[in-house]
DNA sequence: TTACCTGCAAAGAGTTTGCAGGTAG
DNA sequence: CTACCTGCAAACTCTTTGCAGGTAA
């Protein structure tokens, strides 16, 4: 378990004390090789099967928050009510399967875009985020 | 108010009955040159301004509901809690500028992607979106 | 007349927050 | 000991739905 100690300076860096409940957190969401995304509900559900205990509104959503402000998660623009993040903070794409409402990545690097129009006066470019919608051929 | 003619076949096409409400909806909507993004809460607001009278939500979701299956609006994807819609249902592409919270229209022949990933197996693109977020300069 | 529509209000779903007992430092 | 954290539940926001009286065809 040496991912132990980056766990408690993500949680620290967030503002954070380094709590049992948090630290569940910090296992489902950053030891891992690949991209999770997820919706609070959904990690709810992990962390409370993974630890066999309940785990509260208010922690999953404090910590999150912070995790987000503090650069560890994004959030991912996509239509419907629930919110999703993402562990992979870097420039990437998705694509979006209509079909399994799932979310994939896709690499910065595998995108090229050539031409955008002028950014509006006194504004500069924040993001770019390609959204790809697919769904099963018929 | 040779639009009146238009707004009825629309409002047939998509299942609904010419009412005087649905009928407001349709002047705000479609009377206008440019695009128009807009929430439910803010289409209230403006009906209710423009007749006079209090429309009821559930008017509201009907009609922006039976627009949008019939392809009269568009859903945008944004995060956040609120639901964006559309009256430009070409595809096309946006800017968000996160200091006013507002969105600017891309033609889709101002952007041009060079290269995506391959699409999954089975699975067929039916949509590409593009959200540039911009911000002040400071 | 019949089927659909409207406004209202209640119910749902997801998120946020206040509080009292508990824990990290 | 103090400040922060947790679980619970209440409150909030946005959306959906049920219902009774009203309207289009």
């Amino acid at each position: 378990m040496k991912q132990l100690k980056f766990h408690i300076d993500r949680l620290r860096s967030s503002g954070l004390r380094p709590t049992k409940q948090r630290l569940v957190l910090c296992q489902i969401l950053f030891d891992r090789k690949k991209t999770f995304h997820f919706t609070i509900e959904k990690l709810k559900k992990i962390a409370e099967k993974n630890s066999k205990k309940k785990i509260s509104l208010a922690t999953l959503y404090n910590t999150v928050h912070a995790f987000k402000k503090r650069g560890y998660l994004k959030e991912i623009s996509l239509k419907g009510n629930k919110t999703f993040f993402d562990t992979n903070i870097k420039n990437h794409h998705h694509f979006y399967d209509e079909d399994m409402s799932q979310l994939i990545d896709i690499e910065n690097k595998n995108v090229s875009i050539n031409r955008l129009p002028k950014t509006p006066n006194g504004k500069k470019i924040k993001s770019i985020e390609v959204l790809v919608k697919i769904a099963n051929i018929n």
